[in-house]
DNA sequence: CCTCCTGACCGAACAGTGTTAGGTTTTCTA
DNA sequence: TAGAAAACCTAACACTGTTCGGTCAGGAGG
């Protein structure tokens, strides 16, 4: 090889990544990423396809750190929460690249691949197909959900524009530092309410699935009552 | 005036929008909506002050159409349920544009009028007010969540991509008219979780919140409990 | 009737974007 | 030492949102 190389496609996907946290999805641009990594545009194209590619390979390095292990154990319910909670947890870590995954997050292939995981996993504990893909589904809204109107970027840092116009709204979630709390436990609090919920259509115990932190149900394999829908 | 005007804000705002959904977010240029209009793009410049604004009038106009009303009971569930579906539904009928929804929905005026109306539903049904948050933010994780990685909007059609890498998946809901009542279905199993899990985590009863479509319990006001979080 | 004025639209341009073709430099291999 | 090849650069393409100044239409005032 000529000279040790500047750059390599990990280090542009770092700097892209970087760029992206300090300066918002809209503010990378090629030319911006390369004087970072000190280079012309033009180079990077050595490295990286596009920079649509580039995008999804960034995006695909952070969902490759979601922990689908919980399921191991052989509880759904733990498996799912702990699933979703390290889901949220990449995201919320680097919020500004959230919309980009509004563009299809079912097409990206770590997603599907984690999809896959737990769809085999909710199979295994007894649900139907056609039921694991629909949980699966809701905890991917969920988890996006979360990840993309949370509060701690949604809002403003001026509360002033809202605490006359919406007396219902409270407002101390108008705090970037409580926004972000109110955020996690508005998930802890969504999915809680959700994986209970679930148990209970299936005609399972009513105990609540465990408190925010700590698990407790030991669960086995739901009961078929149908309460929503069947078939496929 | 001189001649009566081609363009009018609601023209152009409704030719964007049908832009958008036809050719996608992407799809939308400031020279294209001319064109569509029969006039330079400059023109479009007296009626709309940036793009940026331009689409979040249009956003605007989606999310009027929300349907708040269902909480007027005073029954918590009928009203969180009603609401998110009216909800993912205004957004399910333009799935093109929820990519910019996600650019910051909390800003969004008209959302902001309807989480406060949702909030005060909520608080006064007995919710404290930060739980009435949390519920409110809860609801719209499922809506956005539900709306962005829909299936039908996320899957290639081609399902031949999948099919051999991913042997949990089920295959049939790459099919597109399957995958748009999966969507609903799946979002119905969701909210109706949800809201159960939540009347149950509150200590009440343990009656499944309504099939599908049709409603059951009256329901009063929920007793504390507290599970998840107190204060503030 | 003519004039003026105002408002709606257009032409051309600016700065910025992603991306590509072709050229230059450097270093390793034959 | 010649050649090859990788890594980077220069210049340009077509496109974007947006602005400036101009051009025309038609109603108002004299």
């Amino acid at each position: 090889m000529p000279r040790n190389p500047i750059l390599s496609a990990s280090r542009i996907r770092a700097a892209a990544l970087h760029i992206i946290d300090r300066d918002g999805l809209d503010g990378l641009s090629m030319r911006k990423l390369a004087a970072e990594l000190g280079v012309q545009a033009a180079s990077l194209y050595g490295h990286v396809s596009t920079k649509d590619d580039l995008l999804h390979e960034v995006a695909s390095e952070i969902l490759e750190k979601v922990d689908v292990s919980g399921f191991s154990g052989g509880d759904w319910r733990h498996g799912l929460t702990m699933c979703a909670r390290s889901y949220r947890e990449a995201l919320a870590r680097h919020p500004n690249i959230v919309p980009f995954l509004a563009y299809g997050p079912a097409h990206r292939e770590a997603s599907l691949r984690r999809l896959d995981v737990v769809h085999g996993a909710l199979v295994a504990a007894g649900w139907t197909r056609r039921e694991a893909t629909m949980i699966a589904a809701s905890l991917m809204y969920l988890v996006f959900g979360a990840a993309l109107s949370s509060f701690s970027s949604g809002f403003s840092e001026d509360q002033s524009l809202y605490q006359d116009r919406y007396p219902n709204l409270d407002k101390a979630h108008l705090l970037p530092a409580v926004a972000a709390e109110l955020d996690r436990d508005s998930f802890e609090l969504a999915l809680n309410a959700f994986v209970t919920g679930l148990a209970v259509l299936n005609g399972r115990d009513c105990v609540a699935a465990g408190e925010a932190a700590g698990e407790s149900a030991p669960s086995g394999s739901p009961r078929r009552t149908d309460t929503t829908a069947a078939s496929t």
